[in-house]
DNA sequence: AAATGTGAAGTTGTTCACAGCT
DNA sequence: AGCTGTGAACAACTTCACATTT
């Protein structure tokens, strides 16, 4: 787990791993959907997610009513209610910051499209250096941040720069009006109330599995 | 924040997420020490790392006594206590398992020596292919996996293959005595309760910040 | 009979209030 | 006086037990 982001409490009494687990029941019915498959009890979902069917049920509580008693849930329309909920029923725009290796593996990375999310543009400080790493997407300098992102009203970005530099892009991104990012970067942001930050930080999560792996 | 791994409660008592923190104040206290800060107040040490003072001293009293009334901590002496006990006093070796665009940018990425960890190897189905990538580590088939593992005394592995292939790795890995993996496949690993899983999917970070981040 | 939905109980994690050192 | 250490209160989350619906 990473550990989670910072501010915003909006949308109380839902609990913040509730939503993480919505996203853990998609993945799930999208493969039980491959399969052919139409009708899911909370048992076998749950176990296909690794929870209990129990808090599988309380989860979908928090939103209403989607299964059918002595039947279970349809798979099309469970899926269909989390995608609305999580918001990703349309394409989402993302733009990515710091085209290094990992950025660069980031924008290659086939499971975010799938998922509902484009990276529309990347953005780095030397833009002709970055662009050798062919990928497809367009890559410019930061000059151009404030005009891509009003452009297509991209409101999330991946932070992906070195740590010394995450705080300044941060302020760059907060400034042109992106309210959600994902950042790569081993620092703990300091942004508005009104932004979501999630953290993924590599280190601090194989630092976690060696304490748990001592015998 | 991920959904953090699987299996094993043992060490009871201390909430999984403090050994995270325990993680971020040792970054925190890293940055104190190259600005030349010897003493630190729980107070200063906790909003550098986003977190109220009393969860950092309560987080530390799990393992000890570590300050001085009147006084706060010793940075040198607070970070080398933390670094025992998430075991990464000494260079700890990984393993890697895959390849593609992810796995190469990981095998070149500073962060993991910085912190304890060297990957000693990295294996694919295809190491021609993958040896194309350029990295600095060695690629090898899997047959050499057993071999290399014992070699070294690997007990932790990244699993960055596509997600059908994941479980048939982590079966490999959990059958030469691998007891930790982060996983990046988007996948709920089956593994024994003896062995340690953590997930990082970024699909699922940027699916919940899409739910944050809804007006 | 089978499986969902949910208030209540239980568990885990966080914060408070203040006692105890230096 | 300043700041840590910690039991006790509080809050958040999970699980149980069972009423309810098909």
């Amino acid at each position: 787990m990473v550990l989670k982001g910072s501010s915003k409490t909006q949308r109380a009494e839902i609990p913040r791993k509730a939503i993480y687990r919505l996203s853990l029941y998609l993945r799930c019915l999208h493969r039980l959907k491959d399969n052919g498959i139409q009708t899911v009890s909370s048992d076998a979902l749950a176990q296909a997610a690794g929870v209990k069917p129990t808090q599988l049920r309380k989860d979908l509580t928090y939103f209403g009513q989607f299964g059918r008693r002595g039947l279970g849930y349809e798979v099309d329309q469970l899926a269909q209610m989390i995608i609305d909920l999580l918001g990703t029923a349309s394409l989402q725009p993302v733009v990515l910051v710091g085209v290094g290796n990992l950025g660069a593996a980031l924008l290659s990375y086939k499971g975010f499209d799938k998922e509902g999310f484009e990276i529309v543009s990347a953005f780095d400080q030397l833009p002709e250096l970055a662009r050798k790493k062919k990928v497809r997407q367009p890559i410019h300098g930061m000059d151009k941040l404030a005009e891509i992102v009003e452009k297509h009203a991209v409101k999330m970005a991946i932070i992906s720069v070195p740590a010394e530099e995450a705080q300044e892009v941060a302020n760059d991104l907060v400034e042109v009006g992106i309210t959600g990012i994902l950042n790569f970067a081993p620092v703990v942001l300091q942004v508005p109330d009104e932004v979501m930050v999630n953290n993924v930080n590599l280190a601090m999560e194989l630092e976690n599995l060696s304490y748990f792996i001592q015998s």
